[in-house]
DNA sequence: CGTAAATTTGAATGGATTCAAACGTGGTGG
DNA sequence: CCACCACGTTTGAATCCATTCAAATTTACG
């Protein structure tokens, strides 16, 4: 649950993580536009790069918004909590995704933000946005991708995640967990995590994880990202 | 399937028509801003007001986006076509809300829209969004609040129409249907529909509308809107 | 090393699906 | 006006799948 803070930022060049931020949208309409380097830094300096252990809360539903989150690093999920006391996740978000856009339109959060493992991100305070939009109304287009972004993913988690058997829409899952560069590994994942994205209990979770391990079409070592078959994930997520 | 075109506007304004267009994001941008209203008409001019029969499509997905549409009465379904052929309905928008919001990024719409009843609604053309967004970037807030609005809605599908048994999730859609300002009362809604919006098939859909009508819980007169005890169905919904 | 947490497994139950058939209703043509 | 067809809806019975509740097992961590 502990957080760590760091100094550097994307203005400057020196800083090795500043590699991450170029599909950044601040970033890249700041370095875009003729802004003097004074200025920006001035600007840019209440962004905060936050570093988040796994299972720690960015914030909370119902919270008053005061800064939006791009990531750099790691996967956060987004709940929701349902009148009968259950929570479902509605969204994983991933590198260069932005978290709690409401805020731009000056509501409370509507979900609880969570990371799943180890997470970097930069938080950007409501007034830095502000103090942007005035002069580089373009940045809006940037806005409304990352928008259209977590729009896609819910659509994902309607017709990928809530549609079918357990068992194909945790293949589903896995091949989006999953690294294309790398034969579709995919780190560890809780199982009650499983759950709560797909709409299953967690020993149905459980059962499925176990027997796709039996069938040997994936194998997780304990610390080690999980290998698995991505053309037999394939097959079952379609079927 | 035939659509009707009707010649009146938003700036005309004897059209009667025009109280819908209170909430619309154009006429409102338009309407403060200082434009002189001879270039104001010849901008709008290429907005068609549009009536579409029931069950009619407005864009299919994967086509060219050229325009947006705003919504001036009746339900329009955002459908997604799995791999394996089944459909999925994976949104429901009504008045005042904005489809194709993808188009605004230049992007192929992702669903095919498709009319539940008779809507009107208004096209406008993209280039139109261009020429208008160039003098006021004002009109960029109001788009995020449709984008905003819509990935409500998609929330509002996971957590609300894909978690629960059958009978908790056709609860909630009837409510969610419901008029509130009239008991809640409905209009009558095709059981396939209600299937590939609560991810459920057909046959359980009919089982348990029959099963509340005989309950008494709702009742549906051929033709009319139907009746029900929201309190009831709240219950329902929450269990 | 020992305890708490996460995962796995079992058995019984309940709910949704599947496939099939029957029913009702609106519309068309004879 | 009636017969008939098409389409949406309803119902039944068997099967399958996920849940529930309980217990055992493994893993992580102080």
């Amino acid at each position: 649950m502990k957080t760590a803070l760091n100094k550097p930022k994307c203005t400057d060049k020196t800083w090795e993580g500043r590699a991450d931020c170029v599909h950044c949208a601040i970033r890249n309409q700041v370095l875009f536009a003729d802004i003097p380097i004074e200025e920006l830094d001035h600007l840019v300096s209440p962004i905060k790069n936050i570093t988040y252990a796994a299972n720690a809360v960015i914030y909370h539903s119902g919270e008053k918004s005061e800064a939006i989150y791009t990531i750099r690093q790691g996967i956060i999920k987004l709940v929701q909590y349902l009148p009968n006391g259950s929570v479902r996740t509605v969204r994983l978000l991933g590198q260069n995704d932005i978290v709690g856009l409401e805020g731009l339109l000056a509501q409370p959060y509507h979900h609880t933000a969570i990371t799943l493992q180890e997470v970097k991100l930069c938080r950007i305070p409501l007034d830095v946005i502000s103090a942007l939009e005035k002069n580089h109304p373009e940045l809006h287009r940037q806005f409304m991708l990352r928008w259209q972004r977590n729009l896609e993913v819910a659509d994902q988690f309607i017709t990928e995640f809530s549609t079918g058997t357990a068992e194909s829409r945790i293949a589903r899952l896995l091949l989006s967990l999953g690294n294309p560069g790398n034969g579709y590994c995919f780190n560890h994942i809780g199982r009650d995590d499983i759950a709560s994205i797909l709409g299953i209990t967690t020993e149905t979770a459980s059962r499925v994880m176990a027997d796709l391990q039996r069938r040997d079409i994936i194998s997780c070592i304990s610390g080690l990202p999980c290998n698995c078959k991505p053309d037999k994930l394939r097959l079952i997520a379609d079927s």
